[in-house]
DNA sequence: AAGTTAGCTTTAGAAAATCTAAGGGTAGAA
DNA sequence: TTCTACCCTTAGATTTTCTAAAGCTAACTT
């Protein structure tokens, strides 16, 4: 009487996962970037999914999905499972006599800001061994497996969070172009750098300070902040810098702000950790 | 600035599935089967798992494991997230368009009591595709693809269970066999025929009837219930029936019961129905 | 005390699942 | 119109997972 094997399966998990990503998300690229896959990997996970269940569970728009009403049904479940799943991650987390702390910053955050924090930091971490990320977009930290992540962004007040500093905007130059700087009009004769992820930041000051650019006003963009901020060291131009990322090279002196007119957008370097973070993080950067 | 790839994996979702059988079932044996794989790769897996949080959860016996402290925690959560993951999956089953029900049962129950209902229940459930598979060991049916379990044994009284038929142990054999047996003791010159995964039926009987059978007594085991019921038709030797299994042959008069003595262990045929069953299945079979 | 048994482990090789990369398509925006 | 931002598809590579077979160990058995 000795039968077993051939069992019927129920959904393949990964899918699942990968459905449910894309649905909190909204967007197959989201979810892809959330689980470190391609967003091809992602089409063809949910593709499995609706092929086992013969159901469509997302309407492909040429500007992206939207869940059906199944999709949207299924959503429910599979959120709450994978917060469980998620919380067991963060337990068995907690077992690991080697503990780890993932990082997730900004590139820039990382190289402008934390890079100097980074002994103290490692040090006050003792025995925790500390792995820092860039990336561009804050992840979720009940989803992923990053412990905490420092942003530059509108504080939203949810537990979690603390304010690491508050950000504005203020044009920054080395002291010898700072010199022929008298008032913002004195720009239009000089290079404006700028981060390429953050192409507004020359608008938003000089709308608030009331003042245009004109036509053929020179500018470059940067994919690193950190690379214009060295051209702006340099002497090659005039940097629209945040508070907190130029705030040592002011303090060295090798850059300096020609101007009062700080622009306060309501952002500040945001500090958000999970609960599978070490106690008294915050504390430690603050 | 951009950047993306490597981020910080959680741990792996299969390794978590198994793990939760695992714990749930208390043996990798066990959790294996209701997988549907090897007991070799469950044990990968919960090592996997174990490697990846640097901390062992189960402990292991000779005779068997044991959860750590850590893994008695870690199941907690676990147990809850895959219970919406199978909630979820039932949820995409239901919107299937091609309906299936996946059917478990005992080998014995499906040759002899299944099959010749197959063909009513099949023109009864419709469009809705039925698959029948034997087991040994009544599936998890909140954690399988098994839309429903047919069982002898004790109802337990939950909600979803439906006692079909009652159960109760007699012997049986053919009119020409029975013709020599006027009382209980006369089997002593019998072969006695029994499934070898009911080697305690006979017992059990005997018991119950007063009756002891001696040092010598002939018995044949039969891996199948049915193979054992057809030499007992053939008037091989006298079979302990199991009253659901062998009313069919009563009926047609293929076997008859030479003694009015029926035990019954208090088991029953027993259907439990998952959330995903179509409505209406216990009608159709009881 | 030796043999038996039940259950977990370990391996190598095989099979299956999953991913990436690259080329395509579509609709809204500029 | 041309861009741009998304999603799709496919082939082939990669990684994960599985099986099968042999091994271990401690608790029973005899």
């Amino acid at each position: 009487m000795s039968v077993s094997p051939p069992r019927p399966k129920g959904p393949p998990l990964n899918a699942l996962r990968a459905f449910e990503a894309a649905a909190r998300l909204g967007s197959f690229t989201a979810a892809a970037s959330e689980l470190s896959v391609t967003a091809g990997a992602v089409s063809q996970q949910i593709k499995t999914l609706e092929s086992w269940a013969n159901a469509r569970l997302f309407e492909r728009r040429a500007q992206g999905v939207v869940l059906t009403v199944e999709g949207r049904a299924l959503s429910v479940p599979l959120t709450r499972g994978f917060d469980a799943l998620a919380e067991a991650g963060n337990m068995l987390k907690r077992f690991n006599p080697k503990r780890v702390l993932n990082f997730a910053t900004l590139p820039s955050i990382a190289q402008l800001w934390l890079q100097p924090r980074l002994p103290a930091l490692r040090s006050a971490l003792g025995e925790i061994s500390l792995s820092v990320y860039a990336l561009e977009t804050p992840p979720d930290l009940t989803r992923t497996a990053f412990e905490c992540s420092l942003f530059l962004r509108e504080p939203s007040g949810q537990a979690g969070e603390v304010v690491v500093a508050d950000d504005a905007l203020l044009p920054v130059c080395a002291p010898e172009v700072a010199a022929r700087l008298q008032a913002p009009e004195d720009l239009r004769n000089e290079v404006l750098l700028q981060d390429e992820s953050w192409q507004e930041d020359w608008d938003v000051w000089a709308q608030a300070v009331g003042f245009e650019t004109h036509q053929n006003q020179q500018s470059a963009g940067y994919s690193l902040y950190a690379m214009a901020l060295a051209d702006a060291v340099a002497g090659y131009g005039v940097l629209l810098g945040h508070r907190v990322l130029v705030a040592a090279a002011l303090e060295a002196g090798t850059l300096v702000a020609p101007f009062e007119q700080e622009v306060d957008q309501g952002r500040a370097l945001v500090l958000e950790a999970s609960d599978a973070a070490p106690e008294g993080l915050a504390a430690l950067l603050a």
